[in-house]
DNA sequence: GTATGTGGACTACAGGTGTAATCGCAACGG
DNA sequence: CCGTTGCGATTACACCTGTAGTCCACATAC
């Protein structure tokens, strides 16, 4: 099982981006990232590289451009997120954390319904 | 409001301590954190050091030693967290997190049915 | 073909973090 | 009293992060 890399707070944003549109170019990070963020492209195309360094990415030569893909699967590395938050702040035990964000969440009927749903399936394994 | 200093990933252990223990000496958060950590005491007394600098802890003088209490709230610290998870790994999106928790943790019908109660109060709000 | 623009590579730089080691002073032991 | 030792304070240092700027080669427009 490889290992996988950390992952920054704004490396996350470049992050979504490519799971959600792999083969992208720089520029299409770039234009998909306005209005989200303030960043100088610089600082994008500084993120990008980053990542390869650190193999989160891949690339393909396409003439004078890249398009790049994301080499880390978005569910491990969400999963990983999830484990060390907490890990971090509830030392491991799941439960209040889940408590704590369902009394802090606004929750519509049909989320709340669904959630509902799951946890029946969850007790019925 | 006070503005919430940011807390690092081995800040957080010792914030932990202080939390459930407030008013210990350097020597007891060392003493509680042997087994959970491998850091020599001295990481440990910068570690304190650094929260002091950035105002999340307190000390008082007693003789020779300090005794450290923690200077923001818990459960705010928490709930800061909490957000800035949510907002990096999911978009801000809480139903799919939420979903992806009970799918990937490991509950008790105790705690399901704790979980439930709450959605039912949440949805009878 | 020559000047120009643009994309990727390399460089910058301050502040945070993990992980300590050393310094200096005050209390304690004799 | 005086040396030792045990704390807190200060310093160290490499790597990560946020946030860019500069360099260079190749494509492009005349």
């Amino acid at each position: 099982m490889k290992r996988l890399p950390r992952i920054s707070d704004a490396e996350w944003l470049v992050m979504q981006v490519l799971w959600s549109s792999p083969g992208v170019t720089a520029d299409e990070v770039i234009e998909a990232l306005k209005g989200k963020v303030t960043w100088s492209p610089r600082t994008i195309r500084t993120l990008i590289n980053r990542m390869l360094r650190k193999r989160a990415l891949r690339f393909e030569k396409e003439g004078r451009k890249y398009r790049y893909w994301p080499a880390v699967n978005q569910q491990r590395c969400v999963r990983q997120e999830r484990r060390s938050f907490v890990q971090r702040v509830y030392g491991g035990t799941v439960t209040p954390m889940l408590a704590a964000f369902i009394e802090d969440a606004q929750l519509s009927p049909e989320e709340i319904e669904q959630l509902k749903r799951m946890l029946d399936r969850k007790g019925a394994e």
